[in-house]
RNA sequence: GUCCCCAUCGUCUAGUGGCCUAGGACAUCGCCCUUUCACGGCGAAAACCGGGGUUCGACUCCCCGUGGGGACGCCA
């Protein structure tokens, strides 16, 4: 336990929460977790423009979900300007930055200039020693960056990196309206929360080397890095819009469960063994960023979805029962005037909860039990409703309606009996019955759906099934 | 174009010089269970990117090639 270990998670809210940040929070706030240490959260909103309270709501809430909770803040950067003047005014007086009265255009020719010349595309240095302003021009604040030798540093995952400070640009640090840039504000950030692990994308590592020369330049002791590889898509390109990069929250509403989502995210780049399953639990007490996988990991929506089956049968019944309820809600399939008793969801679930991988999927799967019509798949209903079921349909109806006790056992007993009297076997009638009450072919076992069910919707539905298969029989009758 | 990083079944991965005729999981296929669909059980197919070294011995170490990813913004 360290409490002085110090990480954070620093999404920029210009866009939503998605798979790849939460990823970052995860290993960042497992890492904390299981170190004993401090989880800090700060939002950099440096980019006024593109920067919204909506992300940011989105960010929060989308972390509050899963569960990853965090020791210190939401900071924002937008509420430390004066913290970013004080170092950029220091590097400036120690001739370590200088202004830099390049227009936007200028630079814009330089770059491709640069690579046409087959060099990196880089600052070419013009206001280096310039001390004299250009007039009317507002000036940027550019870092000084060193131009000979090279940064190397050890990252926990890679292992020794090597820049040459001849590739290194000499950043920005301050915009020409005054505001700071990431490199920049990251760095002081990092240093005055006296953050000692940087734990991020994949992305990141080309900058580190360039912040590593912030550091020293301001003469603060370096953190430790961690560079996460990235989470890519089905095409092996980083994840985009298309596939896995809309916000977590969508996850929520699709009936994706926290546990399933941090199960899965956790295993892109880590692994225990052969082991698959892991609770929170076991993730702090087992988690280790010196394990972590060095080469990026394409998304797979099929294992996510078979943990999220996982998670859906093995979670508890009453909370899987008012996630359906949502679910249901959502879909508009509950009505106000519904009488549903209060055990119908737990039973609903336990029902279904081996055949959906999403809550979404059993809402849908279950649609039938709270509707107050059903309608049938035109292929069922033409396979199983047909004239020649119509007497055991009546029979069964007669026999159900007779019974006090609707428990699948009774309702057991009320199939066992039509089946030897008529010596047919199960799967005659049963796939009927459940064309009569889902409207189609694929349901639970079909004692529990009626159990479940209830006997005045039963009653209900296999007499509009006798009357659909007396309607159908008339027309076809008629000729057509 | 320049630089950085990476490389085991379709996908996620185990593997840290001999235990590997390379293990697990998802997906796929077959069989069993079964009132439908699932679940479950059993089984099959499926990989060390290529070439050089180092070594008695390389999936494991080194080099080159190839492929992939990332960075190169007054975005973060």
């Amino acid at each position: 336990m360290d409490a002085d270990i110090r990480v954070r998670f620093a999404p920029s809210p210009t866009g939503h929460l998605h798979l790849g940040g939460v990823r970052t929070a995860l290993f960042n706030w497992l890492f904390a977790r299981h170190q004993g240490a401090k989880f800090i959260l700060r939002i950099e909103d440096t980019d006024r423009s593109r920067s919204t309270e909506e992300y940011i709501h989105s960010i929060l809430e989308g972390l509050s979900w899963l569960g990853l909770d965090w020791d210190e803040g939401p900071y924002r950067q937008t509420e430390r300007s004066g913290i970013y003047r004080t170092y950029a005014e220091q590097l400036l007086a120690e001739g370590k930055a200088y202004y830099c009265y390049c227009s936007a255009e200028e630079l814009e020719q330089k770059r491709i200039a640069a690579q046409k010349r087959g060099q990196p595309p880089k600052y070419d240095g013009t206001c280096r020693e310039r001390n004299t302003p250009i007039p009317d021009r507002v000036p940027v604040i550019r870092f000084k960056t060193p131009q000979e030798g090279e940064v190397s540093f050890q990252d926990i995952i890679r292992g020794q990196v090597t820049v040459a400070n001849s590739q290194l640009d000499d950043l920005i640090l301050v915009r020409s309206d005054s505001t700071p840039t990431y490199n920049f504000v990251n760095v002081v950030d990092d240093i005055t929360m006296a953050i000692t692990h940087v734990i991020r994308g994949d992305d990141h590592l080309t900058n580190t080397s360039r912040q590593i020369n912030l550091y020293m330049a301001l003469g603060a002791p370096m953190p430790a890095f961690a560079h996460l590889p990235m989470i890519l898509g089905p095409d092996k390109a980083r994840l985009s819009k298309r596939h896995g990069a809309e916000s977590i929250l969508t996850y929520r509403e699709k009936g994706y469960l926290p546990e399933a989502l941090i199960n899965y995210l956790v295993r892109l780049g880590w692994a225990y063994g052969d082991q698959e399953i892991f609770s929170k639990e076991e993730l702090i007490e087992l988690f280790e960023l010196e394990k972590v996988n060095k080469a990026p990991a394409v998304f797979n929506q099929e294992k996510l979805l078979w943990l999220n089956n996982h998670y859906i049968k093995t979670g508890n019944i009453n909370r899987m029962a008012e996630l359906l309820e949502d679910q249901l809600k959502r879909k508009g399939s509950l009505n106000q005037d519904n009488q549903i008793s209060l055990d119908t969801f737990p039973r609903v679930v336990k029902s279904l909860q081996e055949r959906c991988k999403t809550l979404e999927e059993m809402a849908e799967a279950a649609e039938y039990f709270f509707k107050e019509e059903i309608s049938y798949d035109a292929q069922a209903a033409r396979k199983f409703l047909r004239p020649d079921i119509a007497p055991l349909l009546e029979e069964l109806l007669r026999r159900l309606g007779q019974l006090t006790d609707f428990s699948e056992a009774a309702i057991q007993e009320v199939f066992s009996y039509i089946l030897s009297q008529h010596t047919i076997k199960l799967v005659n009638i049963a796939q009927p019955v459940r064309v009569s009450l889902t409207g189609g072919t694929v349901s639970p076992g079909i004692y529990e759906v009626i159990s479940i069910m209830g006997k005045e919707k039963v009653l209900g539905r296999l007499q509009k099934a006798l009357e659909y298969i007396e309607g159908h029989e008339a027309a076809t009758a008629l000729g057509h």
